[in-house]
DNA sequence: TTGTAAGCGTTATCAC
DNA sequence: GTGATAACGCTTACAA
């Protein structure tokens, strides 16, 4: 039903190489021929087959984007809705970028309890992949490299494989944990991981371990330390450790945003005080972080920037596949609210209420 | 580089029309012959070509969505971020309807301001179209129609030549009228609109206007109330309003939630009292809307149930091209909190606060 | 500057 | 059951 590049050249009296020519701008071509060509297609309507485009030429020009399915979010917490934020403003960063790379975004979720996620039915559709964190495990990504371009989004950076983006985790945790440990005098410190698989979160606990030895604080060193990134799991990990009964830390320090809110009701709701009796921290900074009682002290990603600067090194890493950069590490910044004890209107308060953001 | 059909054959001992078959499973094969055939697929690593695939069987198993980017979003209010949710929960929605259904889903985002944006591009990769509300003016989506599958998404349901999926307007519009005028009594009102060309706020705006019509209040009739949609535009406008001295409606009903917080800060920074002098509801329902003061009284519509019912509409008229509904309408439900002047203690609180929600 | 024709890697229609 | 082989709609040498 729709016309191919023949009708277009029968309409215009030309021959279909003629049309491509004209329709890919590749070729010298007479002006006078290149108008025709291009009335035909416009009153034809004709629209190129991306599919015989994408096997004549090699190239797709799709881009694939694997990403976690957060599991059944329709039975979670309505503040796990909100972890779509993170992901979903990757994926709006590399659309915009891909879009000016002239490609295209095929989008693919993989269910999060899924091991050896079917990743082939995405390569044979695009022209190179962009995997979010904890999509799959550090050891099956060479072997994905080995057969497609393919960039990591928030890896460890140790893979050798495949091309890295992330932020400098280092860098926001050790200025995070100077703040905790030097202006406020905390001493005791724990730290919330995220999934034990995700490079992101063992990048801060480590780097969290190592700027707090730094400063002489101590770590707390138990796995009831470790959860999953959302709040209830959270608020379930400090429920354990409130029950434990010994003293808490002065200072806990979380991978994400939704596990420090998680830890801070759990506190709260126990009766301790926050950030009188604990100082809480945590990692993302998403919207709600501002809203929430006391406001989160926390690290903000350039989250967009992380989606755009993958499709940019994956889109280099199709068309020249000659050098390229290994390892692409943005910025952080550490966003001072008052979870950390910090008072708002102290000189640390970099962030601003609502009203003042509205304001602008 | 990629092994192709004929390097699996080879290695399989059969011809390609054989391997096929073992990959595709719609024809008889002897068990010992598909075995053979899916072992040479794994050593091999073999992934069949999508391009090849959709040339020769007409059917790429990808389907595009259309969404319009908010431009400039580094420019913008860190509020105005928060609008990323309804879109993306959209195409969350849609991915894993998409994924259940054997398709992937190819995302294109459209610059606000472009009038006629270049659809071929993406219309030539996919089987068919989700087209959100704002990104084709009604009159150039026949034309697209007609070319492809297309499914609009909130759209007025007007559109003769599309399937349209979209919130019943009306009942939730009917519902908070009601409410505004028969619970608290309010007589003098106001809705401030979105878009002019977004039939969704067009549709609320024409039933604010009968519901309230129907009840005996009245909605002030100034082209000043109308706005983009956005936190900042809501603020300009309300400025307008304030500096015409005349005395406020009793309630102002916004078009979405951003513009709803938006005329409360206005509102508040002026010193009228949000509901106390006037009343104010949004529609929605984001996640910042419990979290603001007064928390906002406002309408959630099924976000992710929107995306995924425009991909099953899609596919069915994808595939069985016969029959299929014009028309599809997802309910909505009106939430009450305190912007409209409920006590969050009465017996309209049907919405919990944080507390609750993290309790569960 | 333009036309001819050979692929690209599948699926699908025939035969056998 | 399985194997040849002809599409599918485009790009791109190679000729002219």
């Amino acid at each position: 039903v729709s016309p191919t590049i023949y009708d277009v050249a029968e309409r215009a009296g030309v021959s279909i190489a003629t049309v491509s020519r004209a329709l890919n701008g590749r070729s010298y071509l007479r002006a006078e021929t290149r108008d025709r060509v291009l009335q035909a297609v416009r009153d034809l309507h004709f629209v190129p087959n991306g599919a015989a485009r994408g096997l004549s030429s090699g190239s797709k020009r799709v881009l694939g984007l694997l990403f976690i399915r957060s599991s059944g979010a329709d039975e979670m917490l309505e503040l796990e809705g909100e972890s779509l934020l993170f992901t979903d403003s990757v994926i709006r960063g590399a659309e915009l970028s891909a879009y000016k790379c002239g490609y295209s975004l095929l989008l693919s979720g993989v269910d999060s309890g899924d091991l050896s996620p079917d990743v082939s039915a995405l390569t044979g559709k695009c022209d190179g992949l962009i995997v979010l964190d904890r999509v799959v495990s550090e050891r099956r990504v060479a072997p994905l490299a080995k057969r497609i371009p393919t960039v990591l989004l928030a890896g460890s950076g140790r893979s050798r494989s495949a091309v890295t983006v992330r932020v400098d985790n280092a860098a926001a945790v050790q200025q995070l944990t100077e703040h905790l440990a030097v202006h406020h005098g905390y001493r005791r410190m724990a730290f919330l991981s995220g999934f034990a698989n995700s490079p992101d979160s063992v990048a801060r606990l480590e780097e969290f371990r190592r700027a707090a030895a730094e400063y002489g604080a101590t770590v707390e060193d138990d796995p009831l330390w470790s959860s999953d990134y959302t709040a209830t799991g959270a608020v379930h990990a400090l429920d354990r450790r409130l029950a434990a009964g010994r003293p808490l830390p002065d200072a806990i320090a979380c991978a994400n945003d939704q596990a420090a809110i998680g830890v801070m009701h759990a506190l709260q709701r126990a009766g301790v005080r926050v950030p009188g009796d604990v100082a809480v921290t945590g990692f993302d900074d998403i919207p709600v972080g501002r809203h929430v009682l006391p406001p989160l002290t926390t690290v903000r990603q350039p989250t967009q920037q992380l989606g755009s600067a993958a499709v940019v090194a994956l889109v280099k890493l199709i068309e020249d596949s000659g050098q390229f950069q290994r390892e692409i590490v943005l910025p952080t910044r550490v966003i001072i609210r008052a979870s950390c004890g910090c008072d708002l209107a102290s000189p640390h308060a970099y962030d601003r209420p609502m009203e003042a953001d509205l304001a602008t």
